[in-house]
DNA sequence: CTATTATCCCACTTGTCCGATAGGAGTATT
DNA sequence: AATACTCCTATCGGACAAGTGGGATAATAG
């Protein structure tokens, strides 16, 4: 399951990729226009600055915007950094291997074989869907700062 | 990700799919065979029980059994049952839908569609795969009571 | 008949994470 | 200087995961 930091995380992305180009969006105007709390929108838009999804301004007339266009920003990517690695056992995840530890042998693993598989499904669906895509908007592009 | 429950239950309906026709395996033995928590364990196959996979004897030379052949218990039921649906949001969910709490409307959002097809995918995966699959052993069957 | 061996079942613990809020410090604009 | 933002930490209740302990019940071997 998602969790709704992530759900949360991708609205505000899609909101940013449909919102104005010209002017950068507070905290307060997407978790109106989103209908998201305001306190958790922020810990989330914290966070996507830090993963380096978002930028900043401060101060008056400051907000959010895109770090980068909406096109080239895949879901798999957020949904990783909020949720954790998309595969249902460790054992097969990519980007974020470990060993199970309940687990002896991974070649004798009778589960792992079908896992690997679903991971390979999932990550093959939302990395090939970008930010674009979920706003309805391909053509929409990064705020030019 | 899978929890260890519904890991260690797909282990222990693989080891019963293996397992000697002839006679019941006690829940130590599956311990034993599988390397896995002898009273989680359980507690695992009584919810498995209580669901319909196996079945049980009592007493002595009582235990487990495959409530049907193996060929013909997927995956997927077991993880639906042990872990919950498979849809990364509820409002995909065929087997167990349920609108999202924070979703206004189901048709103008936008990660719906995304998320419609990841759980397609892993139900297709997780559906075609039966317990035999993973015991390796395709023409095992029900243990004749 | 009785001791043994199994399933059944409840309660409890320990830890982690989710979802969210409070409150304040820093910073840019009007 | 006042205002309106982001930034950051701390905290909190509730749920759930992973497991353990102890005892009641039932069936069979001897």
């Amino acid at each position: 399951m998602l969790t709704r930091k992530t759900k949360y995380a991708l609205r505000a992305l899609a909101c940013l990729a449909r919102g104005p180009q010209e002017q950068w969006l507070s905290v307060a105007v997407i978790a109106a226009r989103e209908q998201l709390p305001r306190k958790f929108l922020e810990r989330i838009l914290l966070d996507l600055n830090r993963s380096g999804f978002v930028t900043s301004r401060k101060g008056r007339e400051g907000g959010y915007a895109l770090a980068a266009p909406a096109s080239a920003m895949n879901v798999a990517d957020v949904v990783r950094r909020m949720d954790g690695p998309l595969a249902p056992v460790p054992c097969v995840s990519i980007t974020a291997y470990r060993h199970c530890t309940d687990c002896g042998s991974e070649a004798a693993c009778c589960i792992r074989p079908v896992m690997k598989r679903v991971r390979d499904a999932i990550a093959d669906i939302l990395e090939h869907t970008t930010i674009a895509d979920l706003a309805g908007n391909p053509a929409r592009n990064k705020k030019t700062k």
